[in-house]
DNA sequence: ACATTGACCTGAGAGC
DNA sequence: TGCTCTCAGGTCAATG
């Protein structure tokens, strides 16, 4: 479940917990998950190193290491970041974990073992592997940007959201939330829209993501209007009806079929 | 080239 | 109560 949002709060968590302090030992118990590289390759590039920066493109986090190499880690559905100050505690599902000098540690874990560790020289030699479009709340990625992301295609709303290569961040949940708010329902081509529904989806997509980073992607805590802490079988629409739930391109979506119209718009 | 589907993974919850 | 089955969703390979 980790997107955007999310992986931008264990970003700011991990920046604030685990830069420079050395790293004494590293235990990788799930080798199945690193990427192009091998368990003693990465502790031995880690081992005696240390943190010293962060960043996050869409749904990846990358933690600069005082060599210039990039710890990259991507939280799959379930991953998670804790640090822990004193007590040595292991929980469940991990996948790495950091002995540092002063005696703290971070783990980093999932319970499926769907997430992923890489190291990689350098970051836009690690984006361009992964083929990732730009990060969606990149100031850069403006609505120009955006209308050529999404220039010639066919796929449905949704799908195009989420499509890393084409833009990188968005992932099930914000998307349903990006369609919802801007009122699009989500099975409508991409080709089927209008300039003033991309500038809605566009608007939406900023307005939400930023929200969402700002409240630490607790969804306890999100607006009123917003569809998230709706989003669940029989789920109410903030504005009054029951929630529609369909599969779009083999995901889970709900939507609202009097805020985003009962079919798709053609 | 692009779009869509299924496999991967494991545990919670549904359903019988 | 206890078992089995389905489903959750990020990504990538395979298929259309």
């Amino acid at each position: 479940m980790p997107e955007l949002p999310e992986v931008e709060t264990f970003r700011s968590y991990l920046e604030s917990t685990s830069l420079w302090q050395v790293i004494e030992r590293v235990v990788l118990p799930s080798p199945e998950i690193l990427e192009g590289i091998s368990a003693p390759q990465l502790r031995s590039r880690l081992e005696g190193r240390w943190f010293q920066s962060t960043r996050r493109h869409g749904k990846h986090l990358l933690v600069q290491l005082d060599t210039g190499e990039w710890l990259t880690l991507h939280f799959g559905m379930t991953g998670y970041l804790r640090h822990f100050e004193r007590t040595k505690e292991t929980p469940a599902h991990v996948r790495l974990m950091v002995d540092f000098a002063n005696g703290s540690h971070l783990a980093f874990g999932c319970q499926r073992k769907l997430c992923r560790l890489s190291l990689a020289d350098r970051e836009e030699d690690f984006l361009a592997t992964k083929g990732l479009g730009p990060d969606v709340l990149d100031p850069d990625f403006d609505f120009a940007a955006f209308g050529r992301a999404l220039e010639g295609r066919r796929a449905m709303a949704k799908s195009a959201l989420m499509n890393q290569k084409l833009m990188a961040g968005i992932g099930n949940l914000y998307s349903d939330e990006i369609l919802f708010q801007a009122g699009v329902h989500p099975q409508t081509r991409v080709s089927q829209l209008d300039g003033e529904a991309l500038r809605r989806i566009f608007g939406a997509m900023k307005e939400v993501l930023r929200t969402a980073v700002d409240l630490q992607a607790e969804f306890g805590k999100f607006p009123g209007h917003y569809l998230i802490p709706h989003r669940r079988k029989g789920g109410e629409c903030p504005e009054g009806g029951e929630l529609r739930r369909t599969k779009v391109s083999g995901r889970t979506s709900y939507y609202c079929p009097r805020c985003q119209g009962d079919r798709p718009a053609s």
